[in-house]
DNA sequence: CGAGGGGTTGACGCCGATCAAAGCTGGTGG
DNA sequence: CCACCAGCTTTGATCGGCGTCAACCCCTCG
């Protein structure tokens, strides 16, 4: 087997061991669900299994690591930080997604990938992505699937999340949270002040008085712990009519 | 070779005739780039090649036609339109491009795109898609590619043109276009004041005083006829410090 | 010549950014 | 166990940017 350049074993708190995508039990949704299980009888590059606390950063913009990351769990969020220090989320993604495929067509990655949760992923080397799509063209059209949907995220951010009052930016954050983020309660994390203004451009203030108001008004009620529910309906509302 | 069952042929002013992809001048930045001549010998379905004027709507979100567009020459753009009536433009594109390809994932388009320029394109039946895919995987590889860009584009949109004062936006509208959509002679075409605002999701007199402003500064100035060219680094100035 | 559409400019009011200060909460150490 | 602190959230006060409405200009076309 080759030998893995990078970590040290042992010492890596974050590395929980080899990935056995052949045995993994949510395979069906993660970046090799097409593959037999024989495909990786003879990998080049071992996939490892990581998780990471909250705040770590995956990779980092303009840089050329050679991994690409497939979420088993948790939450992790794509930041572009402006020269002048301020920074936008333009994508958060949670179990099933892939992200660095732009390693695929180009040298560096495109944005920072920061935890947001605990997160709990693949790494894939890149070399091992290729060597998997030439054997296995099934594996291109689940590339072109997972690029698809990170489009469609990305235009339902530009149309959902900066167009309209902030009040109805948070609206549809809300709503958002709530239909790709909530666990099987029907519950879903609230972020933090800061990673919503981030994700929909407007001040943390803003976001606080208007999530403060959600509150007041019942419309967004703590359910347990962090976990909060909402009014979609009402919700829906006011993203129509401020 | 098989019948056209959407066009009437003669009386359609559109209709340029048969594209003979295999002689293409400009195949190397289409669609079809990486195929070799021969791939277009036995399609079922003609490719045919159109002339819209400005304006004329290509495909209307949420409907099921059958067509993947790429782009010869001139600009389209993808627009989302809210319940309300209000609508916003979340992407624009030129030569090279490919639209619709959202079809070879799900039944409909995510958009509604409409020609801004006079639009000269290439109408693929995605059935003739999925037939040269499954032959040549190269095409696979060319779909990624495209998506990848869309998504690189997405991102853009969100962090230039949906972030900072009216002034920056503007200023990043600007130095898109010129980087962009400028011809030869490093000069585009200014668009007109209500596509900038749906761009940039600000109102359109704003977007009026700011390109007047521009213009008083000298940082915009009329080139030839309806071309336009622009002061570069005075713009990333603006949208520096605003 | 008049009508109509797009662009420009002005006036006004409100939304939201900014600065500042005061709660709240969880963690640490005495 | 409580005091204290740091970081996050909430709330208030103020001010500028921008949305809105309206008038006017310019150009094209009938």
């Amino acid at each position: 087997m080759a030998k893995d350049s990078e970590h040290t074993f042992c010492t890596n708190a974050e590395w929980l061991g080899r990935a056995h995508c052949d045995k993994c039990h949510i395979r069906h949704l993660m970046f090799f669900s097409e593959l037999p299980e024989t495909a990786f009888h003879k990998l080049l590059q071992p996939i490892d299994h990581y998780i990471y606390p909250p705040g770590s950063v995956l990779y980092e913009a303009d840089t050329h690591k050679k991994f690409i990351y497939s979420i088993r769990r948790g939450m992790v969020k794509l930041v572009h930080e402006a020269q002048d220090g301020s920074c936008r989320i333009v994508r958060l993604l949670g179990p099933g997604a892939t992200i660095g495929l732009e390693l695929l067509e180009g040298e560096d990655y495109h944005h920072t990938a920061i935890a947001v949760n605990h997160v709990d992923l693949c790494k894939i080397p890149v070399s091992t992505t290729r060597q998997l799509q030439s054997e296995y063209p099934a594996l291109c059209k689940h590339v072109g699937q997972q690029l698809q949907e990170q489009l469609d995220l990305a235009d339902q951010w530009i149309v959902a999340l900066s167009t309209g009052t902030a009040k109805q930016r948070v609206a549809q954050l809300l709503l958002i949270m709530e239909e790709f983020f909530s666990d099987e309660e029907d519950a879903f994390i609230l972020l933090n002040r800061e990673d919503m203004a981030a994700m929909i451009g407007i001040a943390v203030e803003t976001v606080s008085r208007m999530i403060a108001k959600f509150k007041r008004q019942k419309i967004l009620y703590r359910y347990k712990d962090n976990r909060f529910m909402c009014n979609v309906t009402a919700l829906q509302q006011i993203t129509r009519f401020g």
